[in-house]
DNA sequence: TCTTTTTTGTGTAAAAAATACACAACTTTG
DNA sequence: CAAAGTTGTGTATTTTTTACACAAAAAAGA
């Protein structure tokens, strides 16, 4: 009963013309929109700006734009971003889609949300516009579209990142003392941590370099600065085995 | 010198029409992929399909679909894991997106790639297309647009997932040995684990019930049985606080 | 210049978690 | 009834995490 016939390569099946077809798919709308952090007297802070739509006015959206043919969503996003902030090497990351098909007043537009990460100090920043301005993350409310729900997300993640990754320090100057430092984890983290814990576990990671540099207009003692080594971390980043949830 | 004169609202730039200017906005076509992974035989499987496009004859790719006007991405997933696998209640979560402007052959398209898991052996699944089949993660390779990309993608996301949440389980029957579940760590994660110290840190949790079962049919000594108790674990998540880089 | 305030910098003890490791009992198979 | 393969369990060691206190340094203000 063993059926030897077999029908290989049903070529009649296969399409031919890719172009064509993909011609035929039906099209959406797409921007992306940056929730970009920067740390500022302890806090965290997100760069907002008026939404331009009258239905939304006074209220805030984030940093955002279309996507332009034939450019990668990452692309675009670092262009929203160098735009706005005229900064180049800045952290930035892919978060995620956010499809309701009611999320846009105009219609339907799909976004993908970006996280970035830059210091509030860096000297080529400059945000001169009056419409564009940081805002403390923890107050924020009432943003345009479902900007708030992106910035949720994008902050949870934030949460998460950093206690598996070394990317607060992309929201601190180069040289920083441990306490601005715990300041930072505390902050996104909304929690307060033992300062002689928080400064052993750093100490036995071993990836701050001591730049033999003491903090300069404090109005206390000063502290030592460091700088953290992405160089030896990038060379041994351990793969961490277990199961915990 | 102070300047007391402040330009409060300025109407004038405020866009009143959001539904022109969404009309405006350049448009992609968009689809979702589904990695769907499932556990037989000890090893990691994951769900693909002969490619119906002619160049990328004999390779496989993932499950996909065009996203339908105002269809969120979430739905389309769903569709496309219930259109072939004919379940329900099926674990799904978005990963992130793919925009490489020649991803695909047939011009620009963006893909929403998912991640799905679920029992293999489940009754209602029914693989009768000859097209379609599970392959061995670890053996997969030259599949068509960048789908290996995307499988390899979602494939870290799991492993790293699988650590932090009770994923595991979906991939399993309600009923399961911890020998079963070992071995579903064991091939995610590609490492062995010592049987008591994995048998330890489960009990310890104190998520699994015991529901005094034992195995059927299996060639050795039956092991117990555990059902995994979603309630306890939603009712009692705890919010882990540690950096570790 | 002295006192107050604030912050830096450090160590140890206890508890908890992770790791390494071995053996007896049970079930199936032949 | 012997052999093979697997289940189920405990303890000792090491590592990590947590809790906690005091002296010294610098700045600010009297």
């Amino acid at each position: 009963m063993k059926k030897n016939i077999q029908q290989e390569k049903p070529h009649e099946h296969l399409i031919k013309d890719a172009k064509k077809l993909v011609l035929a798919y039906p099209k959406v709308p797409l921007t992306v929109d940056c929730a970009i952090f920067g740390f500022e007297e302890s806090q965290l802070k997100v760069l907002v700006i008026k939404s331009d739509l009258e239905m939304y006015d006074g209220h805030y959206s984030l940093l955002g734009d279309i996507v332009q043919d034939n450019e990668e969503l990452d692309e675009a996003a670092y262009r929203v971003l160098k735009a706005r902030t005229g900064m180049n090497d800045v952290f930035l990351d892919q978060v995620r889609a956010f499809s309701h098909p009611a999320r846009h007043p105009g219609g339907r537009v799909i976004t993908v949300a970006y996280c970035s990460l830059l210091n509030i100090n860096h000297h080529q920043l400059k945000i001169h516009d009056n419409e564009l301005n940081w805002h403390s993350v923890s107050t924020l409310k009432d943003m345009a579209f479902d900007h708030k729900e992106i910035v949720d997300e994008c902050y949870s993640w934030l949460q998460k990142r950093i206690q598996e990754h070394p990317l607060g320090f992309n929201l601190l100057p180069e040289k920083f003392s441990l306490r601005e430092l715990q300041n930072l984890y505390e902050a996104i983290l909304g929690v307060s941590l033992d300062r002689r814990n928080f400064r052993k576990k750093f100490a036995s990671m071993d990836l701050l370099i001591d730049i033999n540099e003491m903090e300069q207009d404090v109005p206390h003692r000063p502290g030592k600065l460091y700088k953290f080594n992405f160089e030896k971390y990038e060379t041994s980043k351990r793969k961490w085995i277990g199961i915990d949830f």
